[in-house]
DNA sequence: CCAACCTAACTGTGATCACAGATCACGACA
DNA sequence: TGTCGTGATCTGTGATCACAGTTAGGTTGG
């Protein structure tokens, strides 16, 4: 088992049920979590995901996940068979499940559905953005910064903030099923865009994310959409070009 | 159980074997059909969806549907479970799987996607298509006219035709995921905006949708990319108006 | 006549078992 | 030494069962 997954931390399914002292205490209590472990699996794993903790070509085992992950084969298969469904894991006809290898040419279309879809994303979030949006990705672009210029650099915490600030940006454009679909985008492209900075992490060397990411926020001060959109697609061109020359894409 | 769910026709799997009296025999048989149960539930489910054949709110169980289909329930989850994932059905925490019930903005919102989308694959396809492509497409332009002109309107044909139509045009543009994207736009659209056409298919009456289709063959053969964008957003627009005015959207 | 309770039926979730098919390592044969 | 058969092992798929929670309908008490 290659796979990095972590044992849930189970906390005690939350204490939902502490009454308020304020007289409209049961419309206070609103929809107590339910999260089948399904979910919970199918959310462990796209975080792996998107993370590139999981290596294009990584074969998984419903059996073996399920024991790392301290529950039956029965919520694994559901999460599989979810991450299958989106094309961002693949079930071979006969045997195993794997993360997907993509071809130069499918790496290549998910670039150009990215470019349409997240810069459309970025054009509406500099329309809409309110103060409290450009605050929250500022406050993840001064993470990335911190995180990509560290020595040795964080890689793991300037993947974790790059995604956070292009999410960020995303949700403020207020369109959930947007949001859904470059999630979708995201998962199929995390694992061959960020598998190499968990080794060689000289990619964020360049700064050239950094200098995307501030051409972003000026963009979005100035609400200007069309500056918007040139800043992420040259942040999300500048990745492909990087993975293209180093990545190993099959043919 | 009022959905409207068919039994397989069950072919016989198939006679993949007989071997062609040519020396390279073995190479001729290709990847026999390999589909599992739960992914010919999701097809029966998928097609029934984006058909305007289960309607919005409309509840299903899993075990109904296994019965009505023949199968055990596992295959029924599997199939649920997907559709799920892509908010194609949505499972209520406590109680019962349905399709989902749009909002006035939800629809607005899967709108604007599908104008970005479905806009971009026109424009592509404008630029790629093949004359075999532009004659598909006109094939199903005509099987669309025949079932909408017909007395009495043939909906069923005619929703059938124009789905044919417009995935044979995206399909021109070459790029894969695209295609699943706008599936995916499509099977959440689709109980909306088919619902009505089962019982008053008025709509075709109209005509503004093979005026559309019109023009857009017409930028299809001038590879012009621009207009076909522009036919495709004033079909989306036209189905999407008379839905926001007839339709039943929730708050 | 209305409201509250209560029970029986049904829901999705999860676990466990059975099975056909694929893989891989080992060993026999050429 | 190289190649092919073969069996043990592991794979996902599907079926069946158990269970907690919810719903709906009938019944009782006011």
């Amino acid at each position: 088992m290659t796979a990095p997954v972590q044992p849930f931390s189970m906390p005690p399914e939350a204490a939902a049920g502490t009454p308020d002292h304020d007289g409209s205490a049961l419309d206070r209590i609103g929809a107590i979590q339910r999260e089948t472990l399904g979910e919970r699996v199918t959310g462990e794993l796209r975080a792996l995901l998107v993370a590139g903790r999981l290596a294009p070509g990584e074969k998984l085992s419903l059996r073996r996940v399920a024991e790392a992950l301290g529950v039956s084969m029965m919520p694994v298969r559901e999460a599989v068979s979810r991450l299958a469904a989106d094309r961002a894991l693949e079930v071979l006809p006969g045997r195993a499940v794997r993360v997907p290898v993509l071809t130069l040419a499918q790496f290549r279309e998910l670039t150009r559905l990215r470019l349409v879809v997240e810069g459309f994303a970025a054009e509406e979030a500099a329309r809409k953005a309110t103060p409290q949006d450009i605050a929250r990705v500022t406050s993840y672009d001064a993470a990335f910064r911190k995180a990509a210029s560290a020595d040795p650099p964080d890689s793991a915490g300037a993947v974790a903030a790059n995604r956070d600030l292009h999410f960020a940006l995303y949700e403020a454009a207020g369109m959930p099923g947007l949001i859904e679909m470059i999630e979708r985008l995201w998962l199929k492209a995390g694992p061959i865009l960020n598998i190499d900075m968990r080794d060689e992490p000289r990619r964020l060397k360049g700064g050239s994310a950094m200098q995307a990411h501030a051409r972003l926020l000026d963009a979005l001060r100035s609400q200007d959409a069309a500056a918007a959109r040139a800043a992420l697609e040259d942040d999300i061109a500048a990745a492909a070009t990087h993975i293209e020359e180093t990545g190993q894409l099959s043919a």
